[in-house]
DNA sequence: GATGACATGTAATCAGTTACATGATTAG
DNA sequence: CTAATCATGTAACTGATTACATGTCATC
């Protein structure tokens, strides 16, 4: 017996949230849900096809002149039912999988002024990502009065947001900090090199003692 | 042309730290890797046999009585420059994937107490990682005098602990946010048992609410 | 006598990406 | 005439999990 995959109630969601065909799903899973969950095309029209199968949406072929014939897609009760039970089931911790946690594991060996190129890179992209939620956010407030009703479809764009900032203001602070280790790291060498040597060793541990204060927090 | 998988170089950068057999690995990808990457011991032996193959790791059987033989690779010359190279070679944004998020979009349809039983679960997980990780970072605190030396193996034990407790507060934090928002709406629902006068008010909010529901579906 | 640690692998399957395939319409 | 948008699918492949397979030793 096959199961629903987390993606194909990923499907199911945005097609409770209104009716779409393949295509507009493949736009929709980039803005909101695309924050936390992608696609390819590929594979949304597998999806469709096999939550079609299991009764959960029904396909309403809607033939278009001068376009290629537009498949609709519309949650069933069956579906409704399915992605109500899921939606509170209780969650395993999943598998994490960070590239970029993984590169700061082996980062002594690198070259600390490639280091820093890469954590100043990644906390730009990450502060990026961040100004365009919070722009969404306040978007969405506008045409929302914001604080409760939970039962409300967009309720679930305002917490993915929330989420969303929260996640990427975090990233990106810590990437900063990255940065910063290894630019202490070069602005020492350098100071070696012009002959500062003493004065410099004792302000850089003052710096690292109030550093080592900071760190606790 | 084959190429080395991200997980392949986590593997790479483990055995950088010290060589180890297929079976430690899998020990070793719980703590501190398996907080931002994980794998089976199938996997891990694949892995092995790739890397070896390509002549970034090299593998010593060693012959043991009472126990299966052990294979501990060693990383090679080769496997240093491959590894340096690609730790900070840029790394574009790797796509999302979290259920819980997902879960947080579809929530609208849930019933308001499981729900709080949901996330209050999860914060409850996340919390529960928290403190490990703070106990973690407090014993690495003990072994080493903190802060530089970022051309020390074990800064990237720091670092991605760090990473680990700044994502683990972040979400538990949202977590938290979330059972509360339901909550409110519980301790509303309490009250219209209570008290007469406002039942009216809010139950014509209800019932307003479940027709517009309706209509989105 | 059962469970769990030690120890390494192969095979089958599933989830997800990339490539292949087709074709009309509209805007520059 | 070129690129982008609309529109839907299949096939091949890769990354990762689960199941299969084997066997010893130590502890409860």
């Amino acid at each position: 017996m096959q199961t629903i995959t987390t993606f194909e109630y990923a499907l199911l969601a945005l097609i409770a949230h209104h009716p779409s065909s393949g295509y507009e799903l493949t736009q929709r899973l980039k803005k909101p849900i695309g924050f936390f969950w992608t696609a390819h095309h590929s594979h949304i029209y597998n999806g469709l096809t096999h939550l079609e199968a299991r009764g959960l949406i029904a396909r309403e072929v809607i033939a278009q002149q001068r376009r290629p014939n537009k498949h609709l897609f519309t949650i069933t009760e069956a579906g409704i039912v399915a992605l109500r039970a899921w939606v509170t089931m209780p969650l395993e911790p999943e598998p994490p999988r960070s590239g970029l946690t993984l590169r700061a594991y082996a980062i002594w060996l690198a070259d600390p002024q490639a280091a820093v190129r890469l954590f100043r890179q990644q906390e730009a992209l990450h502060l990026a990502q961040l100004e365009e939620y919070e722009r969404l956010l306040a978007s969405i407030k506008q045409e929302h009065t914001i604080p409760q009703d939970i039962n409300l479809p967009w309720f679930g764009n305002y917490a993915t947001l929330r989420r969303g900032i929260g996640a990427e203001r975090e990233i990106a602070e810590w990437c900063r900090w990255m940065a910063e280790q290894f630019e202490r790291h070069l602005d020492r060498a350098g100071d070696d090199e012009q002959a500062a040597q003493k004065a410099d060793d004792d302000n850089a541990l003052m710096r690292d003692q109030q550093e080592q204060r900071r760190d606790v927090l």
